[in-house]
DNA sequence: AATTAAATTTATACTAAGTCTAAATACTAC
DNA sequence: GTAGTATTTAGACTTAGTATAAATTTAATT
């Protein structure tokens, strides 16, 4: 681990993943550097997005997708994905431990991490005319 | 929903997937495919797996790695992934109830399914000269 | 059994997402 | 200021998968 190197474009790239509501892809934050102005290259915005998710600054998420999508915040959380609209939420709920513990010994694994993806219908597709 | 159309290359398919004990890749389907005497267009193969996939006869899994992987088992389960050797194996505890209802009841969505990729490091991993 | 219609397979072109490479540029340490 | 390292750039390349159009197979109708 070294120092971390925050060039001009990892940081343009940190701040707009960051400023994000929602949880854009490699392209669509191409797209949206482009609109403020940014105009980097193509190689350079994967490099930075996986040198800043290695420094623990964003988080990768694969829900799934062909593409991968980018998020600002850190701490540990979920992803529930409306089949509907496609729209992503926050689960801020951890799984309980005793599952977690329960699997570790059913499986011998020691487990590190994980990845859950919850698939369903979003309030507003349910009620589509509220 | 219309009738099942098991054709023969269909059919390979499935015995293939069906009997395998890991969880292989398109590309590693045709392999093994081909050393069976099988040789299949490409998109067939792709083709099927989807058909597959949708009659409910197999599972596509998608681990966070590039290509999917598919699985002959039908039953609800999740997995988890070795990071040193990427082996993976099979987890067959649910999420408990009271914890998807905590996520329903959080995020105001319908929960129908979960995807849970554990991480983790394998037995084998752990104990090297056992 | 011959004819038509529908579904499937094949071969191949294409797309999307991301990696790799080599040259150019920028930064750091002396 | 010069040498050495790290980063960016542009563009070629790779991988996984989709799309398309022609050929083949299968099923249905007579």
């Amino acid at each position: 681990m070294s120092r971390l190197n925050l060039t001009t474009q990892r940081k343009a790239i940190l701040d707009l993943v960051q400023s994000c509501e929602d949880h854009p892809t490699a392209a669509e934050i191409m797209e949206r550097l482009r609109m403020n102005g940014h105009q980097f290259a193509y190689g350079t915005v994967y490099n930075s997005l996986r040198y800043l998710t290695d420094a623990g600054l964003i988080r990768e998420l694969k829900l799934g997708e062909t593409a991968s999508r980018y998020d600002g915040r850190t701490e540990d959380h979920y992803h529930i994905v409306c089949k509907k609209c496609g729209r992503v939420d926050e689960v801020l709920s951890a799984p309980p431990a005793d599952w977690i513990r329960e699997v570790a010994a059913k499986t011998n694994y020691d487990v590190h991490h994980s990845q859950v993806v919850f698939e369903g219908v979003c309030y507003s597709c349910k009620h589509p005319n509220a």
